[in-house]
DNA sequence: TCGACTTGCCTAGACATTCTAGATATGAGG
DNA sequence: CCTCATATCTAGAATGTCTAGGCAAGTCGA
């Protein structure tokens, strides 16, 4: 019945396409597993950002498959099987234009929404 | 076979969500036609945002059928009939709301870019 | 007057991404 | 034994945007 926290009424709606810029940003801290990027991510954001675990595993499947992370099994520090994932070289670039992409995104809008007139 | 400009390939995307409050911003400066949204916020954020008609028309429908939007058929400086939007009372609410959520939402994501470690 | 262009609205269908709502497996602790 | 936390995974629905057009009417130059 995996039923999580859940504790607030979860308000965090995430933006289509911002999920894997967070996704290849903390992996770029260091190699870590799905389960553990949705606590981290949340944990940064003071809890803001929530990531759903249906919208995750998508979510780093494509972002592997376009050459972006590369993984590996390994044994987590509780002891269980986890899928390590870090980033590749073009990953690493990806990032790069990924963030640079939000920068202009975020300054477009604010020029939108600063409008008096 | 509607060419529009097209000069440049366009590499303008938009983020999903974001749509909706653009445009009601706009249209909350004044009643605006579907046709000028596009050229307005497009030059607001200096060719940085480009809407494409056929997502305008259905964010159109959308915010109207949620009451965000109220229209009206006028004749546009042009000479040529168009459909003017304007923002209703909740219309107006909405905007707050959604840039309120925007600005926690980059929030949000700038600690998890800035995260060093 | 013909043709091209601009203004303006609209739509169908494809596509991508996220969300809902689960299933599954295992180790730890009561 | 039972439950909880950790951990991965999936199918299918919902949503929103993009592609790629179509239609109508006014303007302007040749």
């Amino acid at each position: 019945m995996s039923r999580q926290v859940d504790g607030a009424a979860s308000n965090a709606e995430l933006l289509q396409g911002t999920l894997d810029m967070l996704i290849l940003k903390v992996a770029a801290l260091r190699p870590i597993h799905g389960y553990a990027i949705v606590q981290r991510i949340q944990q940064i954001s003071k809890d803001a950002l929530q990531i759903r675990q249906g919208s995750l595993y998508p979510a780093l499947y494509r972002l592997e498959n376009r050459g972006w992370l590369k993984s590996e099994w390994k044994t987590s520090e509780e002891g269980r099987r986890a899928k390590y994932y870090s980033l590749t070289k073009t990953g690493r670039q990806q990032l790069g234009a990924e963030t640079a992409g939000w920068k202009r995104l975020c300054d477009a809008i604010a020029l939108v929404l600063e409008t008096g007139d």
